[in-house]
RNA sequence: GGAGGGGUACCCAAGCGGCCAACGGGGGCAGACUGUAAAUCUGCUGGCUAUGCCUUCGUAGGUUCGAAUCCUACCCCCUCCA
């Protein structure tokens, strides 16, 4: 019994929701292996830590010894989950859907096991309900029980378009689950509506509801907006260590603890224990690097972690130019011995412009071995290289040939 | 099907014949201060072989010495009515 209960709170960690958590509770209490259901969309490959938070808490439920479903949406993925942003997405082909799914499970597997780990594509039985199967789905829902779907409720109040085959996304997701059989559905808290219907569709066809849980949107690092690639405020777990540890220490404070919260394997009591410390006077910023360290040592190892952190020392409290560096080789017009700073930036491809190289020239941006560079006329010499930093963050190694 | 409104840079949004590479805000970038935190202050935010030149205000034409601004056609979005 109190292994039930020591489960149940470990389930609990971090999540927003659980309908039911007494139906939860029964079913963990039978002892046998529960069917672990979640969705991922096939075309965005590039996971970062804002998809960790649902694949953590599937982890949670794998170490528990439960089966995991890991569902590719890739028939879901023509219609695309209503967002509203409604872009009308080219259909993925078989060769797309494939690679993309070699590369999720490249990543999803950094943190679950995969002889555990059941990978199920839904095209699978959706292409098999035709057009006579399709309309029988849309049957099952009518269009008042839709519009309580907050996104469309939003939609319809605020005069924007919504495609009649949005509505079929949540019931596809309904149906994959009575399918399934899922036991249980992880999703986002924006995944509500649909993983109800999968609740409804599957009392209808007289199987158990599955329990739903939801777990926060993980903010991005401007932390306001979710995390996500579009929006360029992401930590990709492909992302390189140093970049990774960066991206970390550059959260706010306010943020770290929400990433404490949702991202690190410590234990609440532990994380608890970090916020005092924090009250009584600990600098915030060493508890961030701890962050950035597990994060680090997760999805590389451990050695990486720790140089990162000390060549992140090195280079931004010691403010020392870092180890390794891009390194590029330009080769002066023909006939003559040097390049103007401005070109050479572009090239270097630490600027996306000249017009750009000589705006942060004028900003004091610029930096030849050290040196600021303040004049935009200013051009390198041939047969000799250069440390060159753009900002704090940007930094090339320099050689110049002779034309 | 009918009536009306609108498409301007990453986003919002002014401008409605020359002073427009285009006000303002957001976002972003850079500098100062720091802990690559927050807050604050300052500057920048189309490109180039660079004190000049080239391209950009839905698309394609036209009028004009000169167009984001006027005209014509087309495309797209929204609202109301049916």
């Amino acid at each position: 019994m109190s292994t039930i209960n020591e489960a149940m709170a470990l389930l609990k960690r971090g999540a927003d929701e659980i309908i039911h958590e007494q139906e939860l509770m029964t079913r963990l209490e039978r002892g046998k292996p529960l069917r672990i259901k979640a969705g991922f969309d096939p075309t965005a490959p590039d996971l970062h830590l804002g998809h960790t938070v649902l694949i953590n808490k599937l982890r949670h439920f794998q170490d528990m010894g439960h089966h995991i479903l890991f569902l590719i949406g890739d028939f879901t993925g023509l219609i695309g989950d209503p967002t509203g942003r409604n872009v009308t997405r080219k259909p993925l082909t078989r060769d797309d859907i494939i690679a993309n799914a070699k590369t999720y499970q490249q990543q999803v597997f950094k943190i679950l096991d995969p002889d555990r780990t059941e990978i199920c594509f839904n095209s699978t039985w959706c292409e098999k309900l035709g057009s006579i199967g399709m309309i029988k789905l849309a049957a099952r829902s009518t269009v008042a029980r839709m519009l309580e779907r907050d996104d469309f409720k939003k939609r319809y109040a605020g005069n924007l378009p919504i495609s009649i085959h949005e509505f079929l996304y949540p019931l596809i997701q309904g149906y994959d689950s009575v399918v399934m059989k899922a036991d249980v559905e992880l999703g986002g808290t924006d995944q509500k509506f649909n993983l109800l219907m999968g609740r409804e569709l599957q009392r209808e066809e007289g199987q158990e509801p599955q329990v739903i849980l939801t777990m926060p949107i993980l903010e991005g690092l401007d932390g306001v907006q979710k995390m996500s690639k579009s929006l360029d405020n992401y930590i990709g777990i492909n992302d390189a260590p140093d970049q990774m540890f960066g991206k970390i220490m550059s959260v706010s404070d306010t943020l770290m603890w929400r990433y404490y919260d949702l991202l690190s394997f410590r234990s609440s009591a532990d994380i608890d224990r970090l916020k005092q410390d924090v009250n009584t006077g600990a600098n915030p910023r060493d508890i961030k690097i701890q962050l950035a360290e597990e994060l680090v040592a997760r999805f590389h190892s451990k050695q990486i972690a720790d140089a990162a952190r000390d060549e992140f020392i090195n280079r931004f409290r010691h403010g020392q130019i870092p180890e390794e560096m891009p390194e590029v080789i330009l080769t002066a017009e023909a006939g003559t011995r040097d390049i103007a700073i401005a070109s050479v930036l572009k090239q270097a491809d630490l600027t996306s412009s000249t017009s750009e190289a000589i705006r942060m020239i004028s900003q004091g941006a610029v930096k030849v071995d050290g040196e600021k560079i303040s004049d935009r006329d200013v051009r390198l010499n041939a047969s000799s290289s250069y440390v060159i930093q753009v900002g704090k963050r940007k930094f090339a190694k320099v050689t110049i040939n002779q034309g």
